[in-house]
DNA sequence: GAGTTTGAAACT
DNA sequence: CAGTTTCAAACTC
């Protein structure tokens, strides 16, 4: 029986407290995605950082719930709920005192919260208190066979959720899950989840990830007995006491190398170890949704009766990110990992499999029912990268060892864990370059730290099954991922040009992130990345390019640039608007039309040269006629490349020695100079004159001083000078000629006084009693 | 902001 | 493939 101490279930949120439904959740709220909730998902920001260590360990038998006191924590209101693991049925709202000992909490200097076994006191009865301090947070129960379960989140989750506005990638949210499948308890950690227990009510929005599903293995579609625990490490260190702990649970940690230095291999390492089973099918674990920083660890951690042997289980994890294709394999604990790297010369499909981890929002359940295996296919020649998710129904098929390269998933005799999850990550789109083979590393102990590469994540998402459209894999939009219907096995594809992918809604998947390149995402960045049309809010950053007004296209042809540059409309203006999750089928269909007519509309129309940027040419070339291809009708203008001999162009004059071109291409370039000068110097001077007024203002109200010369001190002479030195370096630049230039420097120096006056009416008005 | 111009995309 | 229409962005006023 599974018990949460009352005072922790009043400060959980009502998804985290629903234990019937963390208990009874049927296998389709696995697979369903979670309701949408705009503003949720919208402020889901997708990178998140990943706590530093997440370990997991067996519990205690003695330890029936273990559970934190929000109040007890100094900083953060992290709250983390473990329930005993209980072969009978769980409840988490009846907290036992009952419970002989319960862990208690230590905060070791290493900056970790550490919940240690101790007796229950008066206030948290039943449960453990939490100390939070420093940056790792530690949560050890006991099982009732006397394995402790314990869990290392890194300090950032503890960080309100107020903080992800601030772009600071290590703001950015972790989930936490649990999961039991297969009557074993599976632990994920999804970056874009927040704490469960966050002392802000924003956070506490958030908290939906908890859930445990225990699941007897019954249909092939959801049998996935995974028991996955997925984090993210910012240290190669394991936390996870080593001796003490039974070795019952290892897990590999997943970690990601410096931010700074991202990694060219991701390497990810799961360890699956058997855990007293008791301790692990009712078990259920609330923590709360800590911020996790960028970094992300994925840990699979399998459980298993006591009485049956250990067993290692390889898994093969095969992470998109980007354009880039991670594979992750899993190595048994005795076998080690087999380094490979294969880069992108593959075949058609690649016999590795790989298991996609989806990415979640916040609220997303591990979907571990209907677990497809992945295989990466590369189509040769191509600059994208595909995967191809089949249903793993046995683990036998889960191996297939291709080149040299490909670690085959050493799957053990033990069952083959799968991963019925996509691994969304929001990344910016790059050509997919290279495939990232994890070379699974022998397990130690308790757990591995893997690095993973700071590779742009990107999503795989389930799919509706449409066969009919199959279009040439070379000839998809970058980053197209073909998604697996659900159920249909193998077959069937669904086109998904990966800005798609990238923006789509949270389904129900498992959220894997890369630490490194969330570090330069601000979590509004994802934020739009995630939203649909018109749901997001702030997407400065993650929309360069303009939104769209198509009224009439429905913004399902290329005439739409969102469209066009496989990407959903978000915060566009369009009307009836189709390029959105809601009208899929449809969105897919226009993709299919679109290639059938053009097998190429979606790659880029400007080619990259031979050497460099001097050498791109727009693909189709050009067909302007009065434009002279110096306007930015002209594609290859707006691209600022020049006409070619393919271009079908009456008049040009985007040539390289065009005249005209040269000309406008000079003004272009000094105007976007002059501007950004101007724009420097103008506020340098309107804080002198601000300043001024400060400072000033007595005297101008005393004496009478409203002429504008009385601002003309020191400071604002230099400011102004500094304008006008400026305007004739720019006039310099322009090559303008003396008299132009004297021009505007006068010109300029009047704006200045005109400021300055301004400045000086202003200060008179702010206070017309003394002046 | 409304209207016009422009050229790519779509259509015939 | 060529001609025409549609469409949305770029541009002008």
């Amino acid at each position: 029986m599974d018990v949460v101490s009352p005072e922790l279930n009043s400060l959980l949120p009502d998804e985290i407290m629903d234990t019937e439904a963390m208990d009874e959740d049927p296998p389709a709220s696995h697979l369903t995605p979670p309701p949408q909730s705009a503003p949720e998902s919208a402020q889901v920001p997708m990178e998140t950082e990943v706590p530093e260590i997440i370990s997991i360990c067996p519990t205690t038998a003695s330890m029936q719930a273990i559970s934190t006191n929000a109040k007890s924590t100094t900083s953060s209101t992290t709250q983390l709920l473990l329930t005993p693991s209980s072969s009978s049925s769980t409840t988490t709202k009846n907290a036992t005192p009952t419970l002989p000992k319960i862990p208690s909490l230590s905060v070791p200097p290493n900056h970790q919260l550490i919940i240690n076994k101790v007796a229950a006191d008066g206030k948290s009865p039943g449960g453990a208190v939490i100390k939070q301090e420093g940056q790792k947070l530690l949560v050890a129960g006991l099982s009732k066979t006397g394995q402790p379960i314990m869990l290392a989140l890194p300090h950032a989750w503890n960080k309100p959720a107020t903080s992800q506005g601030s772009g600071d990638a290590k703001s950015q949210p972790t989930q936490i899950k649990m999961v039991t499948a297969m009557g074993k308890p599976v632990i994920a950690v999804s970056s874009a989840s927040q704490l469960v227990a966050s002392s802000t009510p924003l956070q506490a929005q958030h908290l939906k990830t908890l859930q445990i599903t225990k699941k007897p293995p019954v249909s092939t579609a959801g049998p996935m007995i995974t028991k996955l625990i997925i984090t993210k490490a910012l240290n190669n260190k394991v936390l996870s006491s080593p001796g003490s702990v039974s070795p019952v649970v290892t897990g590999r940690v997943v970690s990601q190398s410096t931010p700074l230095t991202p990694p060219r291999t991701i390497a990810i390492g799961e360890t699956i170890s058997t855990v007293p089973q008791n301790a692990a099918t009712n078990s259920k674990v609330a923590i709360s949704p800590l911020k996790s920083p960028s970094k992300l660890t994925v840990v699979s951690v399998t459980s298993q009766s006591s009485n049956s042997p250990q067993k290692s289980v390889t898994l093969p994890l095969n992470v998109a990110l980007g354009q880039q294709i991670l594979t992750v394999q899993q190595s048994a604990v005795t076998s080690p990992a087999k380094a490979g790297s294969s880069q992108s010369t593959t075949q058609t499909v690649k016999p590795v499999q790989t298991v996609t981890v989806p990415t979640s929002q916040f609220k997303t359940i591990i979907p571990l029912t209907t677990p497809p295996n992945v295989q990466q296919i590369q189509v040769p020649g191509s600059r994208f990268h595909y995967v191809r998710l089949v249903t793993a129904t046995t683990g036998s098929s889960t191996v297939q060892t291709g080149g040299s390269t490909n670690t085959n998933p050493s799957i053990q005799p033990a069952k083959p864990v799968m991963m019925n999850a996509a691994v969304r990550m929001s990344v910016p789109i790059v050509p997919a370059q290279t495939v990232k083979q994890v070379v699974p590393k022998p397990l130690s102990s308790a757990a591995q730290v893997v690095t993973t590469s700071q590779t742009p994540q990107r999503l795989i998402m389930p799919a509706t099954h449409l066969p009919q459209i199959q279009p040439n894999l070379t000839n998809l939009p970058p980053g197209t991922v073909l998604a697996p219907a659900h159920g249909s096995g193998n077959v069937g594809y669904a086109v998904l040009p990966a800005p798609y992918v990238t923006q789509i809604p949270q389904p129900a998947f498992v959220t894997l992130t890369s630490s490194s390149t969330f570090s330069t995402a601000t979590p509004s960045q994802a934020q739009a990345r995630l939203s649909l049309n018109g749901l997001s809010t702030s997407e400065a950053n993650s929309r360069p390019r303009k939104p769209c007004n198509c009224t009439r296209s429905q913004c399902l042809k290329l005439y739409c640039d969102c469209f066009a540059n496989g990407e959903f409309c978000n915060n566009c203006n369009c009307v009836n608007c189709f390029n959105n999750l809601d009208h899929e089928s449809e969105r897919l269909k226009a993709i299919k039309a679109c290639l059938d007519r053009n097998p190429v509309a979606f790659k880029p129309k400007i080619g990259k040269g031979k050497e460099g940027e001097s050498d791109r040419r727009h693909s189709k070339g050009c067909n302007c006629k009065k434009s002279g291809c110096l306007k930015n009708y002209c594609e290859c203008y707006e691209a600022k490349i020049m006409c070619s001999s393919i271009c079908k162009c009456m008049g040009c004059k985007n040539f390289e020695e065009s005249p005209e071109r040269k000309t406008l291409m000079h003004l272009a370039d000094a105007a976007e100079v002059r501007v950004q000068q101007q724009t420097a110097a103008k506020t340098k001077l309107s804080s002198q004159i601000s300043d001024l007024l400060t400072r000033t203002t007595p005297a101008i109200t005393s004496g009478g001083g409203k002429l504008p010369y009385t601002f003309v001190t020191k400071e604002v002479a230099e400011a102004t000078c500094d304008c006008l030195l400026e305007q004739a370096e720019q006039a310099e630049l322009t090559n303008q000629p003396q008299a132009m230039a004297e021009r505007l420097i006068l010109e300029e120096f009047g704006r200045c006084l005109h400021r300055i006056i301004s400045f000086a009416g202003k200060a008179k008005t702010d206070c017309p009693i003394n002046c």
